[in-house]
DNA sequence: CAGATATATTCCTCTGAAGGTATATTTTAG
DNA sequence: CTAAAATATACCTTCAGAGGAATATATCTG
């Protein structure tokens, strides 16, 4: 979890994340239309690729990136995680104002 | 987004959001469990409150922080935002396959 | 084989942000 | 009113990491 945050983290990752919401796509054309270097965009594809958010395809001298599920499922269940929590603490509540109520 | 992702993408915050789960805590406890600095742990408390995922309630001179269930929703919402662009992609490739089924 | 193209990597610089120490601020206790 | 407790803030130092320029690597074209 931690990893795949610090990767979100960084703006320009975000906006290449984003970019590849569109489909697969090349180094080349993600740093075109980021406007970035094309060393800065295979730097943060790295860290993408090494925290598990990015798959890489090779082919001849292309590298073709494309996001992975899986990073983001984790990401979901990890945030939805907290909203179980409200809800034990709701049920919990919930107990406790019904005894409440039968000690009357 | 950015700003959630990036408070939560520091190593010591995590911990003091994972924390938090357990419920409402101040700021001595915080720093005494996680053995972490006071003034380090009031500034990392500050960038998360600033971020939206604590809010503070004041009590004399405790300030009690807690999780806020909004922003965790948002980023809930965001990472499922990915799985149902697998889901659309997948529905062009049934079209798709229909399609070139129907062109025999 | 000699470019040309696409990408990765190395090296350097510099800024932002994290941590430490000291101090300010507020509130309570005596 | 004074001291103590809880927290926030200011100031300083240090370091990871982001960006730039140059170069390495691999692949295709002629």
């Amino acid at each position: 979890m931690k990893s795949i945050l610090q990767a979100l983290a960084e703006p320009n990752r975000l906006l290449i994340v984003e970019l590849l919401r569109t489909g697969p796509m090349g180094v080349g054309e993600i740093a075109e239309r980021l406007s970035m270097s094309q060393p800065q965009t295979s730097k943060h594809l790295k860290v993408l690729s090494e925290a598990g958010l990015l798959q890489m395809e090779a082919n001849a001298n292309r590298r073709i990136y494309r996001l992975s599920a899986q990073p983001f499922q984790e990401l979901e269940a990890w945030a939805s995680s907290f909203r179980r929590d409200w809800e034990e603490r709701m049920d919990r509540l919930d107990d406790y104002l019904i005894r409440l109520q039968g000690s009357d």
